[in-house]
RNA sequence: GGAGGGGUACUCAAGCGGUCAACGAGGGCAGACUGUAAAUCUGCUGGCCCUGCCUUCGCAGGUUCGAAUCCUGCCCCCUCCA
């Protein structure tokens, strides 16, 4: 184990917030590894980039020889945190809990070592809560407190939105799994402080030293304002095909890219740092900073192999302008000719309307080889072999067979 | 239980008897410029057998030559009082 400072040096690392450090020194001074908690509800049924935040950090304390552990809020969900909503979420059946919870098992070990992370699964002890303990768990916060959560605050004061009762019992068991844990560290996103801290009182009032909460800071989407979401269409998940990727982070802007190094890199702090010093003087071009972040990202996910492959891709598309052969061919039958439209809609369903193909040709943004069709009625004809391309970044080689 | 306010396209938000497929903003898509960047500029943004037609303004009826706009009932939400 490294000495405490390095280790501190480390963990502080893109954190927005420890409270409190001075208790974190303490718990690192023991030198007994420390149990640190990360949890997720199984409510999304994949992964984005976002949430591996989170886990990054929690790698990290792994790797420092802490013992990760790994909460999945599979009683949790049923409730459905809002945190950072304007609203309840709608509750999500019980097998597609077990089918994410499945799926999230698998994911997390692309970042995590397998065989030293613990995973849990709440509804072990939350299953057994009774009314009786649901309500002595509740007399440990009181309503006012509760509202001095921002979302409820917003909600109840200033949107005048209604709030659940219920609602208010999802800090309450995310806090007691950490009283069940005795965890010693919480790590979550800057949006989970309440909850965070929340934990930090019901352990307090268990008689267990209260865990020390690190909040990451919460990673902007491709647009690079908003929070990644899938709701919000902005994020890249991760089991994103390796081009698709690949193609999501280079079409972020800059100042995004260097929040992509610095919450999602496994690089070096100092190796990060001279990246960023050599582009501010031009003596790096920042699209080939893009490059490595977006080559590390397809990496970590599919593997080295694939994501040569993804970056030689993208070079050769874009940079080069060429059309490679990584199209997908795609071969169909007809009795004779095919028109454009009944290609586009219904064989390979990328656009939903006649209506947006009319605008899209409208636009130029349809070409067959490289050439803009003009009209509706273009028909392609039987027994042909050709480029299709919709806009600049749908391209398809069919291939028409009678 | 009582009183009042409100539900409009992906979102916010105008419209309050015809000129409304519905102002405007955001988002999205496309084009130009580029580093598939960003910023900026331009166009588009319900559907279809597309110089026209069809369906949309919480739901169901009604008044009218004509309704998102008026009337009735229902559903949902918010606020205040109890």
């Amino acid at each position: 184990m490294k000495n405490i400072d390095s280790q501190l040096e480390i963990i502080k690392q893109g954190a927005a917030e420890i409270i409190q450090e001075a208790e974190l020194v303490e718990k690192l001074k023991s030198k007994k590894p420390l149990t640190v908690k990360v949890g997720l509800d199984p409510t999304m049924p994949d992964m984005h980039l976002g949430h591996t935040v989170v886990i990054n950090k929690l790698r990290q304390f792994q790797k420092l020889g802490h013992n990760a552990v790994f909460l999945i809020g599979d009683y949790t969900a049923c409730i459905g945190d809002p945190s950072g909503r304007d609203a309840t979420r709608p509750t999500v059946d019980s097998r597609t809990i077990k089918e994410n919870s499945k799926k999230f098992q698998k994911e997390i070990f692309k970042i995590l070592d397998k065989d030293k992370t613990k995973v849990v699964f709440n509804s072990k002890w939350l299953g057994k809560l009774k009314g009786l303990d649901l309500i002595e768990l509740a007399s440990h916060y009181t309503v006012a407190r509760m509202l001095e959560r921002d979302d409820f605050d917003k909600r109840f004061k200033i949107e005048k939105k209604p709030i659940s009762i219920h609602e208010f019992l999802y800090p309450l068991l995310q806090a007691q799994d950490s009283v069940e844990i005795k965890a010693d560290v919480e790590l979550g996103g800057t949006d989970q402080k309440f909850n965070l801290l929340l934990g930090r009182k019901l352990q307090e009032d268990h008689n267990i030293k209260p865990q020390v909460c690190i909040m990451m800071p919460i990673l902007e989407g491709l647009d690079g304002v908003k929070k990644m979401s899938k709701s919000l269409d902005n994020y890249i998940s991760i089991s994103d095909e390796p081009n698709d990727m690949f193609g999501k982070v280079m079409s972020i802007s800059d100042d995004l890219m260097w929040r992509y190094y610095d919450l999602l890199s496994f690089k070096n702090y100092e190796d990060i740092v001279l990246v960023k010093q050599m582009c501010s003087q031009d003596k790096f071009n920042p699209r080939d900073a893009k490059i490595d972040i977006a080559h590390e990202l397809v990496e970590r996910f599919h593997g080295h192999d694939k994501a040569d492959k993804a970056k030689s891709n993208f070079i050769s598309r874009f940079q080069n302008k060429n059309i490679t052969d990584d199209i997908p061919l795609i071969e169909l039958k007809t009795a004779g000719e095919l028109r454009i439209i009944d290609l586009i809609i219904n064989n390979l369903k990328v656009i939903k309307s006649t209506s947006e193909v009319r605008r899209l040709i409208s636009q130029n943004a349809i070409k067959i080889d490289s050439k803009p069709i003009t009209t509706i009625d273009y028909d392609c004809s039987a027994d042909s072999e050709f480029l299709l391309q919709i806009g600049k970044k749908k391209a398809y080689k069919i291939l028409l067979r009678p």
